[in-house]
DNA sequence: GTGGTCTAGACCACA
DNA sequence: GTGGTCTAGACCACG
C-alpha cells in the first residue's frame, strides 16, 4: 500500500516550474533571454542534458522560444503567459484543497483559515 | 549553490505526517492502538527503526502514548488533538499563502480562486 | 546559399515515422504492445535513450500509451489513429506537390502524371 | 540489420539533382554556361572534386556538355531535356505513389488528396 | 559561442 | 522484467 516515499518530481520539471514561477511573477520578463543551456547547467549544478530537457519541455508548452545559435527566450505571447499563470495558480489551489479536504475541512473553513492566517501574519 | 533538488522529507517524518492526518480526520480514533512497530514497518515497507523514530517523534509531540508491553496508542487528550489539527492546517495554509504570494496573488484573489476551483470541481 | 546537405531528420523521429506508418497501414494493430525500449534499441541498432525519446514523442502525440513496468502500447483511440493517417498523408502530398511545382507542373499535370504512372505500372 | 539511418544521398548527386531541377524549370536555359568547377565549389561550399563528379555524371547523362577551355554548358538537345524532365517527374511520382500505397491509399484517394491539398493551400 | 542529437552506462520505481 | 530519469562526454549545424 503505502509506498512511493521520496516521490520528488524530476529535476528537469522542478527547474521548469521554478523558471515558470519566476516568469509569472515578473522576475524574468517576456522576451528576455534565458541563460544558455551550459551556463544554466552550471548554475543549477546539473547536467546540460537536464537543462536541455527543461528548455525543450518549456518550448513544447510555448513558454519559451529557441533560436538556433542565439539562445532561448521567454515568449512574448501574452496569451500563453496568462494561461501559464492560471495553470500554476490552479495547481497550487488543487494541492491546497486536496490537503485541506483530507483533514476534513469544508470550503468555508478553508477560506476562514486563510483569513485568520493572513490577519495573524500582518501583526 | 542551488543543489537542493529531490528535497523529499525524511521518511519517518512522512509517515508521522500521514498518521497525523489519519488521526485528525478520524480514520484513527483517539485512544486507538496503532500497529506495532514491526507490523507497521512491514506495512510501510521500511525498516522498523524508521517506525520507531516516527513513534518517538509523535510521542514527543504528545500525539501518541506508549505503554510498555501493550503498544502505542493515540492520545485521548482533546487539547493535543485540537492543537495537532490546527498545526497541520496552519502548515498547509502557510505553504499555500506562500506559493500564491510568490505568484503575485492577493488574499482576495486566493479566496476567489478557491471558490472558483471548488465550483468547477463540483461540475 | 546552398548549404544543408545531408539534412537527415533525427533518428528518433525517423523511427517514430516508421512506426507510425506501420500502425497506419495495419502492420501494428491498435492496442498492440510495441517492443520494449531495450529490445527495440537492439533491433534498430541505436541507443536505448533514442528509442525512449521516440516512444516519448509518440506518447506526446497520443499515438501510444505507456504503462510503467508493462510496456508501450498503441492507442485504441480511433480518433487519434485517423488523425495520424491524415497527417502522414498530408505530409506526403505536401512534399509531392512541392517537388512537382518546382519542376513547373500544374495541378492537372500532376494528376495526369499519376494516372499515367499507375497505368504503366499495371502493365 | 536495419542501420540505414541518415540515408542522405551523396552530395554530388544532390547537387546534380538540384541543377537538373533548375534546368527543367527554366532557371538555367538550354545552352547556358554553368559556373566553373572552382566557382561552383565555392558557391556550394564543397570540394571542387565533388563538383567535378557532379558535372561528369551530368555529362554521362547527356544533360551538359563540356568544351575544353571554355566550360560546361547545358545541352541544347531538346530530346534530352524532355527526357530529363520526364525522368525527374517519374521519380517524384514513383516515390509519391509508393508512399501513398504503403499507407493504404488507392489511386482515386491520391488524386482526391492532392485536389483537397491544393484547394486548402490557395485559401 | 548557441541549441540539438546521440551514445554509453547508471540508478530508480513500479509490477 | 518494464519505462523514466540522470550523468558524462561527444559531434553536429547554425549564426
Amino acid at each position: 500500500m503505502t509506498k512511493d516515499f521520496q516521490a520528488s518530481k524530476p529535476i528537469y520539471i522542478q527547474i521548469a516550474d521554478q523558471l515558470s514561477s519566476q516568469i509569472v511573477r515578473g522576475e524574468i520578463s517576456a522576451g528576455e533571454k534565458l541563460p544558455s543551456v551550459r551556463e544554466m547547467a552550471i548554475q543549477s549544478g546539473v547536467n546540460p542534458n537536464t537543462i536541455q530537457r527543461t528548455y525543450s519541455e518549456m518550448e513544447r508548452m510555448g513558454i519559451v522560444e529557441t533560436k538556433r545559435g542565439q539562445g532561448t527566450f521567454v515568449t512574448e505571447n501574452e496569451q500563453v503567459l496568462k494561461a501559464l499563470k492560471l495553470r500554476l495558480q490552479t495547481d497550487i489551489i488543487g494541492v491546497f484543497v486536496q490537503n485541506m479536504k483530507e483533514l476534513g475541512f469544508s470550503q468555508e473553513e478553508m477560506i476562514e483559515g486563510i483569513q485568520q492566517y493572513c490577519r495573524r501574519e500582518q501583526a
